[in-house]
DNA sequence: TCCTAAACGAGACGGTACGTCGTGTCTTCTG
DNA sequence: CAGAAGACACGACGTACCGTCTCGTTTAGGA
């Protein structure tokens, strides 16, 4: 999933030679992680990554493009979209779980880079692709999924949007990260929230 | 007010020496601009800037720390806050139109730099600061005083929290922007408009 | 013999690595030696050595600590210790013979920038002594071969000190070069040859 | 004497303006001086220099071409040709005497950037000159002249070549430092002087 | 069981840009 | 007006990484 190059090419000469070793993807990764969170993406240079992991630069680029993509997939293992642990029994108390988990995910150190990265990030590659997936997309179908519940049990409009609606609150957090450095405190996040529901009350 | 080192200072030794020239800061912010029209961030290096201004290296680190800080500096004189032409009459209306002019600036390749940038830059540097004022903060508080307008008119309730309403609106466009990679379409903008409006209606 | 970095050492780890190019080193060396014909030593920048070579400046740094030892690397293998030709048969007439070579390879372009910088250089490095050897001690030892047979065969006294005769020789020329900025003429050589072997006669 | 720039010209327009200052000059002199001693050449900078003097560096221009000559006008000052103390009563030995002080002197660390300075410096400029001549050509003119006195007195040949002598003597002074970096010994040099005499004795 | 092709470590290589330093010239203000 | 202060264009410095390359050395398949 990681490796941007799929290993399994049936067709052909069938990967022929020596296979690429695991443990030193796991060197790379870790390595990688390391540095990130100790000196931050400006340190993060290819140079650093395979002196730390005591791998040669060119396995690196085998595997990734540049600094970035490393970076991106790194954080894709470090971070794992840990399930909203403690659910609450009705789906909008879940949806601001998932949002209180994100708000403060997105404070922390490491996901300031992250935040900085999904922005940043114009081109399209493969990494970059399920490097949103991975932190956002999935992220905003879990809130997605239970705001159809609630549609469903009549806790929000027939006709409301839910698109609309999940840009308003993964906006309004994000926004208020990037403004305020910080996660929202808690009686804001409520506020917040029953803002956009009321916008989709029945 | 662009430049970081303020030149008055009448206390201390009341500026000695060859003054800066200001034909030199506008020579280099040119360059820059130029060179971030045309080849994008990646190409705007110190090197490149200075030969193309046919300036010296050093005088540009006399003025800015860093490609960075050059570029806000470089974006923040070209472009420039203009206010919303063709006003409607009516505070929403007003916000609509301010809503509209945002989500199309940040559309275009120069302003996708600039939401980059300002989602990236987490140092405090004093043009960093000045670069979010000049972006962010002014238009917030464009908005903020049509909606001050709209609540004193009783457009909207008297209790409603404006700060929480500039998150969602602001939060929406440039969530959008960025997940979507290009401005809101006017249906979406106005659908949306009409939900956080409908959160603070009385 | 020239590269200060020995290349065996089969002691450690036995050459780990992609090994030197020789056809690098040759390309330094020759756009050195150019370099210096055509401008002198003040234009021997690391810089044009690196551009006039195609070579990237890292590189001559991975071989030469400075402009001054490339200079000298450069130089001995441009100007290589000729033996002398046309030998006469006797030990005096020799000597007479190697002092004049000196006295004209010293007294063109290049050999006084020798000069020059056997006198300037200071420091003890490795590619200061082989200068030092090369172009001093070699033709130092090549006189001291020709004046201890000259001895054996009674030429000059038994109790003849060879290497204070060395120093008169030597230095005779050496400082006449430095002040009069072209070689000894025949006539002048002449004589201060018959002058120190006067000194050394039975 | 030193500066290259005559300062009293009386005839035409007699010095207008602001009359350059002899406090200015000997502070210059002082800073080189002591940078020289400290530091040694490569730390020689204009701008250091300036810097250390409290001085502007155009006032440096003024007064000489570029560093070298400035470090030729400061250990001229500095090292002043003193004569040679405590005389004996005849010629070879005052002539002994003279070039023990020389060897002395140019084996201490000032002493050794004189001996590079001469032997480096090709160009003919002014200050070269004055620098050529304070340390060697009077020097070279005193030995002259009590080596001629011992002509006179029948001490050495009525037709010895003087000039040679000169060469023989202080080319193996000199040679000999720049090849051992340390002054004659006291029992070499008498060799030597006893060598180079046998070759000029009646 | 060998053969062979790829992965791997190491590090040299041609480059590009860095940020600093010094040069020599200039411009402005102070004594 | 000389002189200090320092801005300026220029150019070289020596360093850090880049991404590619060439080595010798594993390490597995497929022959």
């Amino acid at each position: 999933m990681t490796s941007p190059e799929s290993t399994g090419k049936p067709g052909g000469s069938a990967s022929r030679g020596r296979p690429r070793s695991e443990e030193t993807r796991l060197k790379i990764m870790r390595a990688t992680s390391d540095l990130l969170r100790e000196s931050g993406m400006p340190a993060l240079t290819i140079e650093a990554v395979a002196a730390r992991a005591g791998v040669g630069k060119p396995t690196i680029y085998r595997y990734w493009a540049n600094a970035n993509e490393l970076a991106m997939a790194a954080l894709m293992e470090t971070a794992p979209a840990k399930p909203a642990s403690g659910t609450s029994d009705d789906a909008l108390g879940r949806v601001r779980a998932i949002l209180y988990r994100i708000s403060e995910t997105f404070s922390h150190a490491t996901g300031r880079y992250v935040a900085s990265m999904l922005a940043a990030s114009h081109e399209d590659s493969e990494v970059s692709k399920a490097f949103r997936s991975h932190f956002i997309r999935a992220r905003r179908e879990e809130v997605a999924a239970e705001l159809n519940t609630a549609r469903k049990v009549g806790l929000i409009r027939k006709d409301a949007e839910i698109d609309l609606a999940l840009d308003m609150l993964f906006g309004a957090v994000f926004y208020h990260l990037l403004m305020n450095q910080a996660a929202m405190d808690t009686a804001y996040m409520d506020n917040m929230f029953k803002a956009v529901m009321r916008g989709l009350e029945p």
